[in-house]
DNA sequence: GCCTACTATCAGAATTCCCGATTGTTGATG
DNA sequence: CATCAACAATCGGGAATTCTGATAGTAGGC
């Protein structure tokens, strides 16, 4: 903030202060009027609560409109604010085309790419996609985050990240995809459980302790169409929060639950785990990323690299 | 400038820094392809030039395009910084529409508004237009320059001053204007010359010392019109960079000059000038914006106010 | 060959920005 | 009705960035 005094000939100060408007108060206020409350704004953009809060606070005496109501359950656009959140919109648009812009011209990318991880790093290929993205950007750094499929999805739709593997099938038309392969997906569990295992029914395998998947996670699909036609559904014996935790409990002998045969092969061959040879699945592996960027050398160069990296194998 | 570091189940370490674009530096940027070297970019800026440096060098890093070749002249854009200025023109343009959203939703104008002056305080009735501007916008801060005519005009075009008085006319396209008064310009001289001036010719005018006007004055076509069928120019015996100047010396008797009636009836009534009775001048006096905000509220509370003023009078 | 106009760089100063802790508010819950 | 949880605003101290003034280096004009 600029503070000039100015004397004329007047017989009046005449005091004026600029203080102006930064993308990053703007970067803030899509982010608070998307997120609802400033708490996960912050989460979102890697800093804190009072900082946001403040942000928010600057652009509003600034523009001399208020732009949220603030309410016990959060930050609500106030009319005003849901028209000047578009002109915001515009703005960081104009900013982005110009990073575009730029880094078509560069023909280097340099700066970040965030891609999303919905499982262990073996399978995405992420060895050979990192060496794809270093030997063509050597000045890109890369930025990994890990989640699970939906909501990694609607990371990309926000444009916290560039780009992510995802299990399934995509809801969100802002999305757009290509397919990289699928995994199969089997029954499987602890050791102790073989001989029932080796004869089971769907009916018999809703009888024995399931171990529940991950809340929104394409798997849930497959259970719901193994068990379709048996009248008594399965028990959930656990709660996995993770793929990995789950994966940790199925070797136990915590329970039954799905999983991707390429990850059971190790421990089935070291004879943790066996495997339900009645019914498989196969879950698709997409790379999603924003259907509006498409043509962002960044986003281009990420796809291409992951492509290849799943054709090399 | 955040710095992360994230460790996966890789055997690398991944590094990223995010340094994101700021509008004031695509502010700077612009305004240095404009000013065409750092050092009078950062006086319109009101700030140094190491700052300047600074600010261009950032972008170039960021976006890892060389923006400007430096050379002992100054900053000479790169065909890519040619295609990239544009981009930030359309940044700042969106930025400046939120603006002007803005101060139409809050009705009540706030922020500064930044009005050139090209001749004293009094005769552009500024006072009137002070009062009239705060009674309406009580918020709104003023900010006055003084300079000459062109150089004023110029500013507009550029965006560092929102309006400003003129005389003469005015060869900017970009440049819309409302005419308020005409000012009487005549010839006078210090009452030493009192008998000569009385019964000259233009010839004769022309033999007398002459205080040469402010370069870019519409007053020299007025000198121009008067000696144009005298084939003998007159001398020129002084310089005046600046209309308080030029009167200070035409009453210390240096020489005789152009000058406002308005200006010069108090020192004739006080004895110390006399006038030229052999012709007059009709001088415009104009308030130029920028067209292309000729609906900016600013722009037109503005307007409004300074037509106000002279209605008034 | 000197002078001028220009940009880049540096270390220190000034400013801004951010963080953690705290307070106050509201709505939900037992 | 009291308690608790979720949220935003505020404050002081600390961290980071930015700005400044001085200086060095370079090329063109006289």
């Amino acid at each position: 903030m600029v503070v000039c005094s100015y004397y004329l000939e007047l017989r009046y100060n005449i005091h004026l202060w600029i203080a102006d408007m930064e993308l990053y108060q703007l970067r803030t206020l899509v982010t608070v009027a998307d997120a609802g409350n400033l708490t996960h704004a912050a989460e979102r953009l890697y800093t804190s609560q009072p900082a946001i809060s403040a942000h928010v606070k600057a652009l509003e005496q600034e523009l001399n409109v208020k732009l949220f109501d603030r309410t016990p359950k959060g930050m609500r656009l106030t009319a005003h604010g849901k028209i000047l959140i578009e002109k915001a919109h515009s703005v960081l648009n104009a900013a982005n085309e110009l990073r575009i812009e730029a880094s078509m011209l560069s023909g280097e990318l340099a700066g970040a790419v965030k891609i999303g991880l919905n499982t262990n790093a073996e399978f995405l290929q992420l060895s050979k996609l990192h060496d794809q993205l270093i030997s063509k950007s050597p000045q890109l750094k890369i930025q990994l985050s890990e989640g699970i499929s939906v909501e990694l999805l609607d990371e990309i739709r926000r444009g916290s990240i560039d780009g992510s593997f995802y299990f399934g099938s995509n809801s969100l038309k802002e999305v757009e995809s290509i397919y990289l392969t699928s995994a199969n997906i089997v029954v499987a569990g602890a050791s102790k459980w073989k001989d029932q295992l080796n004869t089971a029914t769907p009916a018999d395998l809703a009888k024995l302790p399931w171990i529940y998947p991950v809340p929104f996670c394409p798997y849930h699909d497959f259970v719901n169409t193994l068990f379709e036609d048996v009248a008594e559904k399965p028990k959930w014996t656990a709660d996995a929060s993770s793929e990995s935790s789950m994966n940790v409990l199925l070797r136990s002998g915590v329970g039954i639950a799905l999983i991707r045969e390429d990850e059971a092969q190790p421990w089935v061959d070291e004879g943790l785990i066996t495997l339900w040879q009645g019914q498989s699945f196969s879950l698709p592996l997409n790379f999603g990323y924003l259907k509006k960027r498409k043509q962002d050398p960044l986003i281009r160069a990420l796809v291409q690299s992951v492509q290849e990296s799943f054709e090399e194998a």
